[in-house]
DNA sequence: GCGTCGATGTATCGAGCCGATACATCCAGA
DNA sequence: TCTGGATGTATCGGCTCGATACATCGACGC
């Protein structure tokens, strides 16, 4: 995906670690249930994250001491380390023109806990226009299409834009409870230190 | 991808060019219109495409003889060949459970008016259950999650599976109405041959 | 005439994702 | 005891995509 991708899976992992130290097959799994149908992280890709994680210092393995090792199975923990803490801040914050693709925007929803309120809503509103330039432009490409399609093509089509336009409903929405709830207490800081 | 996933690009551009010949880029722009808010697919994975196509003899050059180009510019114009149609009444017929994935589903739907009833039906009957499986999976891992999940993931969670469900009532609609077609007539053949 | 901008057009490359797979352990139930 | 399924780490090949390069064309202003 040409660079641009590997900063989800990095925040989507950082951001798992923060709450909890994990082990690869249980980041998989808690990451898959906490995207839902948005998104499956594979081995493929989850592995080589987190080995690249480790060389940059951003997480570090857990000392197995502790008695959380069932067996004596081998199962490597990894937890955030400080600077792992600073960039995982820094991509939150720093969300820019990527955060609201497809394969992006779902992570950086998922950890909306974590992000500053101004933050959320340049990510909602940038995504709710990401969606509206692509219902222009499929709009504009049927509009022009002088051969008349045929009914199946018509109906992927119809359902096609209909779900797009309820997601950009329902961002709406999100949008307007976000500027209610930032004017009626704008110095509310949902995040400050979790945990 | 592992392999399978260049056969929904060769049926793509096979159906594509089984109306009309096309070049490259009025070719990606087609395919693009066709498939509307589902799939896009880029150059990088097209051209690639069309030389192998061309290489497997599925597909042929225009002769450039014909007074359809406009200038003198260079312009690459790719037509079915006798195999080609051979093959894409193979990949239409032989629809097996990858036709229901994701990627691959919009655009056997795309090319539904070249498919058999019977086929078509699996198609469809095929991704409801994909689907219900996943939101199954989902399901269930939500409900054995112990820890409480944020307001953000928990929205997540509800427009995801509520997508899904919209789309699997679709999917019971077009069921639907494939079923009562077959029963009213079941001999009618929408294909025999187009165009 | 001349520059320039956007659409048209073909083509490739590196970064990186994903499904499949291999290998191994643990536990519950037949 | 055996078998199947969940747990667990790890890699590979095939493939996709965004970015990019390069080039021509028509339209526009000046």
């Amino acid at each position: 995906m040409a660079g641009g991708q590997r900063r989800v899976l990095e925040l989507a992992v950082l951001g798992s670690l923060h709450e909890t130290p994990l082990h690869g097959y249980e980041l998989r799994k808690r990451l898959n249930t906490l995207l839902g149908m948005f998104r499956a992280f594979s081995y493929g890709s989850l592995y080589p994250c987190l080995r690249s994680l480790l060389e940059q210092g951003l997480i570090a393995e857990e000392q197995p001491a502790q008695a959380t090792i069932v067996g004596g199975r081998s199962k490597i923990v990894y937890k955030l380390t400080a600077e792992g803490k600073e960039r995982l801040q820094e991509l939150l914050t720093q969300a820019g023109p990527s955060a609201w693709e497809d394969e992006s925007f779902g992570v950086h929803f998922a950890f909306f806990r974590h992000t500053e309120a101004e933050v959320r809503l340049r990510i909602l509103e940038g995504r709710r226009s990401r969606l509206e330039e692509r219902l222009d432009s499929v709009r504009t490409a049927l509009a022009r299409t002088r051969e008349r399609l045929d009914s199946y093509t018509l109906e992927l089509q119809r359902h096609g834009l209909e779900s797009v336009e309820r997601e950009v409903r329902w961002l709406n929405e999100l949008i307007a409870t976000e500027r209610r709830a930032s004017e009626r207490g704008p110095a509310t800081d949902t995040t400050s230190s979790d945990e």
